[in-house]
DNA sequence: TGAAATCTAGTGGTCAGACCACAGCGGCCT
DNA sequence: AGGCCGCTGTGGTCTGACCACTAGATTTCA
């Protein structure tokens, strides 16, 4: 039988099925999955077939398990992943030094985003947040990144940050002043000066990119 | 028994021990790893909990198994992390818009680093290919995105295309002129120049981002 | 009646053993 | 030398059996 197209990898197959149900089932963080038996059974594979993509797709942080209780779906914002993959393999020289500068590239779009679109009263309540709270530049960032309105470049800074965080890549002691300059600037819509004050006084570079 | 002291998820130690031992051994790319029977003995686990660590790994992009060969150790630069999240969630309506943003700001940053850091022969070499051959606008951009040497940029950049591909963004009808003179600014270094083509003759867009 | 203790069905976690499909190697025959 | 064959080891998959745990229904008892 196994009338199954693609030759190779069943575990992959329920991979592909399991996002399909997602969609089609348009299942949200917190829903729970049917069990392993349930699955394998709708599917027709074994069922360690289908534990082999649960637990990949749990190392992954896009499910989670209970053990007792069932699967579920996962917020997808905490890929804890990540960690593991800078335990296990982040210690390429190059891959540290694009993942740097694809953060700045990102982060400075962003800055470009809110500079045009951000309501003042968005910046302004992120100024409130500087002063108030003691934080570290990804917490800054972070709210960057979402007050641009792009989920998806929110989600790829998120992604690369985490990795970041992972490797050595030290935050020089920044003061509150030069963050609420920035701000200041994005107020002012005075993307030149925003972004130079970021590459400058946050990153300490050069005005080069 | 069971002495591990972890108190969950074998799985997970499997993990864990294959990351020491591919350190200790100084496992590189391509070097094979134990066969799952003899991992399995050695952990003192069952195969079927090392095959899920196995499993995992592998959709991580971390080893590559070979039926018949064995489990070997992949190049890391290649982690399938975004790919897969991609893959798994970017199904929204909204996310639409946001990619066609997103792949307008990574393209933006490509030329800006190209503009900065490119080799003229390069840029002159992309003009005659420009000159010559018969392309769509994605084949066109990738060139620039390998250009510019950031390679995790440059995966990112795929991977949206991709994506955007696939959905109903048009390619208005744009001509070589638009392309070689793209080319021209950056061969003069003329990165405010380059970004207003980019985005006026060949995304049909005013000025703003 | 209401709360606590208990039972039970369902779920994930793990293991052992059995096949299968495939790759590589070595020996054998021509 | 060249080609055929089968052995061995490897990953791929399934099955059935336990175990550990959770939650909800049931029973028990104050």
């Amino acid at each position: 039988m196994k009338d199954r197209t693609s030759s190779s990898k069943i575990y992959l197959d329920v991979v592909e099925s399991l996002r399909r149900m997602i969609e089609a089932d348009s299942l949200l963080p917190g829903d729970k999955i049917p069990s392993e038996r349930e699955l394998s059974d709708r599917f027709n594979v074994g069922r360690s077939s289908v534990r082999e993509a649960l637990r990949a797709l749990e190392l992954l942080g896009l499910i989670e398990t209970r053990r007792g209780e069932g699967t579920f779906i996962r917020d997808f914002q905490e890929h804890k992943l990540v960690e593991l993959l800078g335990t296990f393999f982040l210690q390429d020289k190059k891959v540290q030094e694009d993942l740097a500068e694809t953060k700045r590239l990102i982060e400075i779009d962003c800055l470009r985003i809110v500079a045009f679109f951000a309501t003042a009263e968005d910046i302004k309540r992120l100024m409130g947040w500087v002063k108030a709270e003691d934080f570290r530049d990804d917490d800054f960032f972070l709210r960057i990144a979402i007050l641009n309105r792009n989920r998806l470049l929110e989600r790829i800074w998120r992604i690369i940050n985490s990795y970041a965080r992972t490797s050595e890549i030290v935050q020089g002691n920044v003061k509150k002043e030069d963050y609420l300059s920035l701000l200041t600037y994005l107020l002012e819509r005075d993307e030149e000066k925003a972004i130079e004050t970021y590459l400058i006084r946050i990153r300490n570079m050069s005005k080069d990119e």
